[in-house]
RNA sequence: CGGGGUGUAGUGAAUCGGCAUCACGCAUCGUUCGGGACGAUGAGACACUGGGUUCAAUUCCCAGCACCCCGACCA
């Protein structure tokens, strides 16, 4: 990709009524573009970003045996009636009325997907059923805030199982939850699953996943030996306590949820008729389970724990390009470098960031390869000659290397 | 929804009753090119909206709206 070509160019001065590190990196990076108070626009740089994260998602999810749909986010009241949502939900819920029709967009999909597993499913032999997809959420938050994090409208991965036994679903509870922690790991993040309160969702408790951070909304209380974690809205633990298995004493400290899973049991399959003839020819309720991540938010959570006072520092398997290739200086010979250097990187599979301007000084390009955080830079000058100058976004060192070396450094760091 | 803050060009700021300024960015031209370079020319603002006070309001007052922050609530 030329950058000359890329929609959405960098700001220099930070937007002053942004004061979220996420908000601000991602505007200024050109990431995204803020409609109003937690509606925000991807733009192809942090569209980019999300499809990276989706296909990670995508891949462990289905490593699980889910499959992909897509469900529609205009729901009918009925559908709500049903399980008593329309009315507990209401906070959160967007309803309104058209033609002398009540609708909601869509917070959530656990109505709608019983709804599926009840028209399509009717014996034992159907079960389990693993269903997601990547869409969006809307959610009428009392307050947007904190850039990316806490939007109104976001992107969500949201995963439906429903299984004939409790059994069953406890164990693919189980396995989602490692998946979970595979997907969070290979995003960059270091996730801790805490037990938590499972909201407007279930009374029953659920698991969240964490990720430390200044700047989150939760409070957790947690072992750093890994055996035990809770947020601070349920635990009974007090903070200092001594870990039951020696690891020291137990920290408190803030965190961003990055995702969640709960276990809802038979209580929604109840109310809306989601049952089967189990293997002893008798009718059953089924057992529901539901798993969720926040796309946007997860992007929004990268930018938060991996950036310096310069920009974003994306970890590879998130970045939106694999390297960013600058070119120093208008002589002829260098723009020819230049070009025929991004064509062998991008000939070799490479995803490249060729930032081609001509009227932009070094200075310039170096602030702007920095905000953007793409985790290899690549410099071609007069003075790099034949060779090409590999730095790391994450380092101080940068070296020079012939273009075949180039490519393999590239491919070994993405 | 309670409390606080802020609304002036795309972005950041100045003016704080008297013809709306500056920087960055943008456009054209030229010189430049290893950490946001320089010169010249130019475009770009109904000073958030509505009302009030005043000879005169971007400036003072009131109301509304928007955004940010804290809280409540929530992924």
């Amino acid at each position: 990709m030329l950058y000359s070509k890329l929609f959405g160019k960098t700001i220099k001065d930070t937007p002053t009524d942004e004061t979220s590190i996420n908000a601000k990196f991602l505007l200024r990076g050109g990431f995204v573009d803020k409609l109003m108070a937690g509606s925000y626009t991807l733009m192809p740089l942090g569209f980019l970003v999300i499809k990276k994260i989706e296909k990670i998602i995508r891949e462990e999810i289905n490593s699980t045996g889910g499959q992909e749909i897509l469900m529609p986010l205009l729901h009918p009241k009925s559908i709500w009636n049903e399980t008593g949502r329309w009315e507990s939900a209401k906070e959160v819920m967007y309803q309104f009325e058209k033609n002398d029709k009540d609708y909601a967009l869509s917070f959530t999909h656990e109505e709608i997907l019983l709804d599926l597993a009840r028209k399509h499913v009717n014996t034992y032999r159907d079960f389990p059923l693993k269903l997601y997809h990547f869409s969006t959420k809307f959610r009428n938050e009392l307050r947007a805030k904190s850039g990316v994090l806490r939007g109104r409208e976001f992107l969500m991965k949201d995963l439906y199982s429903v299984h004939a036994t409790e059994e069953d679903l406890d164990k693919y509870y189980a396995e989602v939850g490692d998946a979970y922690l595979r997907i969070f790991k290979r995003l960059g993040l270091d996730a801790i699953k805490v037990e938590a309160a499972g909201g407007v969702f279930t009374k029953d408790n659920t698991h969240e996943f964490q990720v430390i951070c200044e700047s989150g909304e939760d409070e957790i209380i947690y072992c750093p030996g890994g055996d035990f974690a809770e947020n601070t809205e349920i635990t009974k633990v007090k903070e200092g306590k001594e870990c039951d298995l020696g690891h020291g004493p137990l920290k408190k400290v803030r965190a961003i949820e990055v995702g969640n899973i709960f276990r809802f049991g038979t209580v929604y399959s109840e109310k809306m008729g989601v049952s089967f003839t189990d293997k002893d020819g008798k009718k059953k309720f089924a057992y529901l389970g539901s798993y969720g991540i926040g796309l946007t938010r997860a992007m929004g959570t990268i930018a938060e724990v991996h950036h310096d006072d310069k920009g974003i520092i994306w970890p590879a398997n998130v970045a939106p390009f694999d390297a960013h290739l600058i070119t120093l200086g208008n002589s002829q010979l260098t723009i020819d470098r230049g070009k025929k250097a991004y064509a062998e990187l991008e000939k070799a599979g490479i995803e490249v960031l060729y930032d081609d301007r001509e009227d932009v000084t070094a200075g310039g390009k170096f602030a702007d390869a920095d905000l953007i955080g793409i985790p290899v830079r690549l410099i071609v000058s007069e003075k790099t000659g034949d060779k090409v100058e590999f730095k790391l976004r994450s380092g101080k060192d940068s070296e020079l290397l012939s273009l075949d070396e180039v490519i393999k450094k590239v491919k070994k760091e993405s």
